[in-house]
DNA sequence: GTTTTGTGTGCAAACGTTTTCATTTAAGGT
DNA sequence: ACCTTAAATGAAAACGTTTGCACACAAAAC
C-alpha cells in the first residue's frame, strides 16, 4: 500500500508536507506542492482515508438499514440523499434487516462501532428496545424512517393519512362516488382511512364504512378484489402497495375492463408499473425526505441533547391518466 | 465517545487488556475478564473499528457502485452479497454513478481512499480509463459486474444470449414460430439476437430478421410495439427492460387484447410486475451471482497477480402463466 | 526451598493520517 | 547590509486500536 511516508520519501518532503498538500494545500509552496502532487499520482497514491477519519475524529459516513429489500423506496432516498451538495463526500453503508430484529440489532451494533455519522433505519416491528439505549448512549444521531417505533429518537414520517385524503379528494372531484380504499391492517394504523373519510366529510358526502378495506399483510386478495370489480358497484379504486396494486390490475385484465373507462384508480405508491401504465399515484417526494432526514441528522449533531424531533412529511398525487370524470 | 481507555480506567486495567477482551477473550482470566465486560457494558463500550482496521490494515468493506439506482438488480446483488456466511461482518458502501462517468471516477477514488476490500460495479459506457490503473496499480480488487469495460478488471457477466435463448426455444416448444425480439441497441452487443437465432436453428425453423428489433435506449417503443400487435401477424414476444415490458403491456390492454390468450410473452428481466402479473420471465440467480462475486474477489486477493476472471453467469426461465400452447 | 513452567497482565510501538509548535527560509523595510 | 515580518516546512504527538515483548506471580516439579 503506498503511503503518504512513500511519498514523501520519493518527493524529499516530509509527511506533513504531503499531508498538507491534499488537506491544505495553500499552505505548501506551488514548487513543493506540484512536485508531491507529481510524485503522488506517479505512485497513484490515494490517501487513506480511514486514518483521516480516525485522527480527525469524525467517520464521513451514514449507515442506513433496509428493512425491506424490495422496497425500491430507500434505494431513492439514499441516492437523494447522497446526492445532497453537503453531503459530496459522506459515505452510505447499506444494511438489511428484512424485518428481522435481532440482525437488526447486530446491524445497530456494528454501525456504531463504525463510528458512522448517523444512521437513518426503519424500526423491524418488533424492534430491540436495547437499540434506543444503545444509540442514547453513544450519542448517535439516528433516524426513524417512515415507522416509529422508539419515543426518544428522532422520526421522520409520511403522512399516509394526507395521501389517502389527496386520492379520495381527487376521485371526488371527479364525480366518484363510491370509492373503494384498499388498505393494510398494521400494528401501526396507517391512517389512510383517516384522510378517506375526511375527504368525504369535507365534500358533504356519505361514505360507505364497507368500502374501507383492511388485508392482512400476507393475505391473497385476489378473489376479495376480483369480486368487488365485478359488482361493478364501485367506480374508483385506491389500492396500497405493489403487490394490491399489481393484483388490481390483473383482476381488471381478466375481467376484461380497462382501467379509467370502466374503474378509475390511483395507486399508493407511485410504483414502478404506475408510471409506465399511466396511472395516476400518491407519490413520495425523495428529495424532500431526504433533505429533511439531512436537516434533522444535523440538528441532532449542533445539538445532541435537544428534544426528539418528529417531522411529518407531506406525499402528493401525480395525476396521470387513470381517472374517469363522470 | 467512549473509548478502550474509559473501560480500562473505570475497569482497573490496561487497554491492551480490554483489547484482548474483545478480541481474543481466552487470554484473559475469567475474573478480570468479567468485570471488563460489565464495566463496557455499563459505559455503553462499542470498540471502534475504524481505528481496529487502521492497526489490522484491513477495512472490512466493500464499496459497490450502482449505475443506475432505478434498477432493483443492484440490491438484490448486495444483499445476497452480504448474507454470504463468511460476509457476516463486512459492510457495504453504496455509491451511485447514475451512468456519469466522472461520478463513476470520484467514487472509485473515494472508495480506494476508504480502503475498501474490494468494488463492485458496472462501468458505464464512456467509463474513464484511469480506473483501470488505479484498481490494479492500487492492487484493488475490482469487480465489473453485468458490463464489461476494462480487459485487466475481473468481471462478472450475464449470458443474455442464453437468456434469450431460453425464452425462444420455450416459445418455440409451444408451437409458436413468429416471435418478435424486442432488444435494445447498445455499444456492447447484448447478444440475445444470437440466442433467439440459436434457438430458431436448434429447432430447424427459419427466422424472420425483421423479428429482431433494436431500439436505441431513449426510444419511446409504443407506436412501433402497438403497430406490430395490431398486425396480428406476430404471436409471441419477449420485450426486455422494464419500461419495454410495460409498454408493451399498456398496448395490450390498449389494443383489447390479453396475454396468453391473444398474444404470448416471455418477459426479460423478471421485473416486480412480471412475479405479480404471472409473466413467464427470464430471471437473474442473484444468491449464484453474490457467490460467484465473492469467489472472484477471494481469488484476486489471494493471487493479487493472477489473470484476470470472467465469469458468464446464465439466467435462467420462469415459467409462469403467459404463453398459449398452439 | 528452589527451580521450572505457565498463565495473566502491562508497556510501548505501530497503523496512516493531521496539526501544533518550532524552526528555517525568503521577502520586505530601513 | 541589517532587522523585522511573513511564509514554508519539519518534528512529534495524537486519534483508538492491536500485539510482541517483558515481566510478575502463581502453580507445578524437583
Amino acid at each position: 500500500m503506498i503511503t503518504s511516508k512513500d511519498v514523501a520519501l520519493k518527493a524529499g518532503v516530509s509527511v506533513s508536507t504531503v499531508s498538507r498538500v491534499f488537506s491544505n494545500p495553500n499552505l505548501i509552496s506551488k514548487k513543493v506542492r506540484e512536485r508531491v502532487l507529481q510524485v503522488a499520482e506517479e505512485l497513484h497514491y490515494v490517501p487513506d482515508t480511514t486514518a483521516r477519519n480516525l485522527k480527525l475524529n469524525k467517520r464521513n459516513t451514514i449507515g442506513v438499514i433496509i428493512s425491506d429489500s424490495e422496497n425500491p423506496f430507500y434505494v431513492k432516498v439514499i441516492r437523494e440523499f447522497t446526492f445532497l451538495p453537503n453531503n459530496k463526500d459522506i459515505k452510505t453503508f447499506i444494511m438489511f434487516s428484512e424485518e428481522d430484529s435481532e440482525k437488526e440489532y447486530a446491524d445497530v451494533i456494528s454501525l456504531i462501532s463504525s463510528k458512522v455519522q448517523a444512521i437513518m433505519f426503519t424500526p423491524t416491528g418488533d424492534a430491540d428496545q436495547r437499540i434506543e439505549t444503545l444509540l442514547l448512549s453513544n450519542q448517535v444521531p439516528a433516524l426513524q424512517l417512515y415507522r416509529k417505533k422508539f419515543d426518544k429518537v428522532d422520526s421522520l414520517l409520511m403522512d399516509d393519512g394526507y395521501g389517502a385524503y389527496l386520492a379520495t379528494k381527487n376521485l371526488l372531484e371527479n364525480g366518484h362516488k363510491d370509492i373503494v380504499l384498499l388498505d393494510y391492517k398494521l400494528a401501526i394504523p396507517t391512517h389512510r382511512d383517516d384522510g378517506y373519510i375526511r375527504a368525504y366529510q369535507e365534500a358533504g358526502l356519505e361514505y360507505d364504512p364497507n368500502n374501507i378495506i383492511k388485508f392482512t399483510f400476507d393475505s391473497d386478495f385476489y378473489d376479495t378484489i376480483y369480486q368487488l370489480l365485478k359488482d361493478k358497484k364501485h367506480t374508483a379504486f385506491i389500492p396500497t402497495g405493489d403487490k394490491m396494486i399489481h393484483t388490481l390490475y390483473r383482476c381488471v385484465a381478466d375481467l376484461n375492463l380497462k382501467i379509467k373507462e370502466d374503474i378509475s384508480v390511483i395507486a399508493y405508491d407511485d410504483i414502478t408499473m404506475a408510471k409506465y401504465l399511466n396511472l395516476s399515484a400518491i407519490s413520495h417526494p425523495f428529495e424532500e425526505i431526504a433533505a429533511a432526514a439531512n436537516k434533522v441528522i444535523q440538528n441532532r449533531i449542533e445539538h445532541p441533547d435537544m428534544e426528539p424531533q418528529n417531522v411529518l412529511l407531506k406525499p402528493f398525487l401525480i395525476k396521470r391518466d387513470s381517472v374517469k370524470k363522470i
